[in-house]
RNA sequence: CGGGGCGUAGCGCAGCCUGGUAGCGCACCUGCCUUGGGCGCAGGGGGUCGCCGGUUCGAAUCCGGCCGCCCCGACCA
């Protein structure tokens, strides 16, 4: 009973404390991943990936509205293919991994395993485009990727992780750029909308952009330690891969053209965001649409619950699952106390006691992971109500989320006051930036922090860079990032 | 790649300084008892002490080497 004040669950750090161990223990705790024989690998266990299922699911539905589809490029590249396109080698080149041998020999060319698949993409796209009539191409894929990073966490950033990688070709920059942006703004609405994560959208700077990029766009979040998150990108690449891959088309006037590009996506990391966005002492706080549990059953009663009680549990439970809600009943041979803690601990939005005392009632006692109320409910309309219930704790959360990275988005005037506001973990602080990299370098050795964006539809600052005197060129939102 | 920390039961740790039959808590198994916030009692199973070598009558412990993992910083989703 340690603990009591924090809701009950031990064995996880305080998030005051340390919050990136808190992070580790509920990503253990909750069984979510664990580490495997491989540095810097993990595994995601059945509860983590049912959560990705869940995001997947959502991206997936509307990657399709907008007009694209699935298809599965391979995992090996030839090493020279990689080579193409300058820019992207050298950005990438650090992180990549070989295959050297196959078939108990060594290979003629090295095979390169997947950073990302615009080499193999641009390839495959340089065949099949001979027209403008076989453009646009709207090819997204799931798949994992394979990138050698020096320092891991689970979710934010391993060494082989889960994504979704959309590439697409154009006969103009208007579309390129087009789909660039609405697919930032598919990103942006599955984040605050599904996993009830406010994001920012916004360019990336010349530094931060992808490697081989015309413009990169990215939606930014912050966690509950005030650490910034990218949560998504989104590339206009320009013609940069078209002319690298050699992928052209003869456009409408007659004339030969290289396509224009695009590529984006999204990682297994927004698991790790969903966590460090809601989640506190007790454990993970899961919104509701991305709960492979809704809701937990917890039956109550004495020696002979499972005569007197369980039968009524289970009726609930068809009810709610009848009604589409994803519902469980615990119905083990453990405490209630045991089993609430535990299901806290997994951020089940809503659980439902049902004792002797409920039946008698007939009601069930209803109480909110987020707000942790306990409210009666009757047992009539109880479907309706618990829907109710589960999209207000999706409001909750989200409004939660929104009010804290307002309160922690600062503005700074001048770059004393920058500075200032930039000690120990500010969250974002917004200024007007020259546009210079040297500006955004320097800002960055004197606090550490990085310019994360700058926000679409931000009005075009008037005054000074924030760093130098030089007119400004664009308002950018800056953070110490993960 | 730099700095730090840690490898002893599934998890968290003690034991190491000062060598002498490997321990604690939780978890797990059995039984009883209990059940509206991580009950209680009794019994039980489980460890080549990261690996290799050395010193010694004897090494988890001392010495040398290696490997791995985690955390914090510079680079990246």
């Amino acid at each position: 009973m340690a603990n009591k004040h924090e809701g009950f669950v031990t064995e996880i750090t305080p998030r005051s404390e340390d919050f990136s161990q808190w992070y580790l223990d509920v990503v253990r705790r909750a069984e979510l991943a664990d580490y495997s024989p491989v540095k810097g690998c993990m595994v995601i266990r059945p509860y983590g990936y049912a959560i990705w299922e869940l995001i997947q699911q959502a991206l997936d539905v509307r990657i399709k509205a907008t007009g694209h589809v699935n298809a599965y490029f391979p995992l090996f590249i030839p090493e020279s293919l990689l080579h193409k396109e300058a820019e992207h080698v050298e950005g990438f080149s650090p992180q990549v991994a070989y295959v050297t041998h196959g078939g108990g020999e060594e290979l003629e060319e090295r095979l390169v395993v997947r950073p990302t698949s615009e080499a193999i993409v641009g390839t495959m796209y340089a065949k099949w485009v001979q027209g403008w009539r076989d453009l646009p191409i709207l090819i997204n894929q799931w798949a994992n990727v394979v990138r050698w990073e020096k320092v891991t966490r689970p979710f934010l950033r391993t060494t082989e992780f889960l994504w979704q990688e959309g590439h697409t070709a154009h006969e103009t920059e208007a579309e390129s750029e087009a789909e660039t942006l609405k697919i930032l703004d598919l990103y942006a609405e599955v984040c605050e909308t599904i996993l009830a994560m406010p994001v920012v959208k916004g360019r990336k700077s010349e530094s931060e952009k992808f490697a081989g990029a015309l413009r990169t766009y990215s939606i930014e979040a912050l966690m509950g330690d005030s650490r910034a998150l990218q949560a998504g990108t989104s590339h206009n690449l320009g013609q940069n891969f078209a002319k690298a891959f050699d992928i052209t088309f003869q456009a409408r006037d007659k004339s030969v053209q290289h396509v224009w590009g695009t590529s984006w996506g999204v990682t297994t990391r927004l698991v790790g965001a969903v966590i460090m966005t809601h989640g506190d002492d007790s454990g993970l706080i899961l919104p509701p649409l991305i709960a492979p549990y809704q809701v937990v059953v917890v039956p109550i009663g004495r020696d002979n619950w499972r005569e007197t009680v369980l039968p009524k549990a289970q009726e609930i439970k068809a009810g709610l699952a009848a009604a589409g809600i994803r519902v469980t009943l615990d119905e083990r041979d453990e405490r209630p106390g045991w089993k609430f803690a535990e299901w806290e601990l997994r951020g089940v939005p809503l659980r439902l006691e049902i004792g002797p005392r409920d039946i008698e009632k007939s009601q069930v006692l209803v109480a909110r992971r987020d707000t942790r109320e306990k409210i009666g409910v009757p047992m009539e309309g109880l479907a309706g109500r618990i829907k109710e219930l589960l999209g207000d704790v999706q409001r909750t959360l989200f409004d939660r989320a929104r009010a804290f990275r307002d309160d922690r988005t600062r503005r700074a005037s001048s770059y004393e006051e920058f500075k200032k506001l930039m000690e120990g973990r500010p969250g974002f602080v917004v200024a007007s930036w020259c546009g210079s990299a040297a500006c955004e370098a320097q800002i960055k050795t004197d606090t550490q922090a990085t310019l994360r964006n700058m926000p679409l539809g931000s009005a075009t600052p008037t005054g000074a860079c924030v760093r130098c005197d030089s007119p400004a060129a664009a308002e950018a939102w800056f953070a110490k990032a993960y």
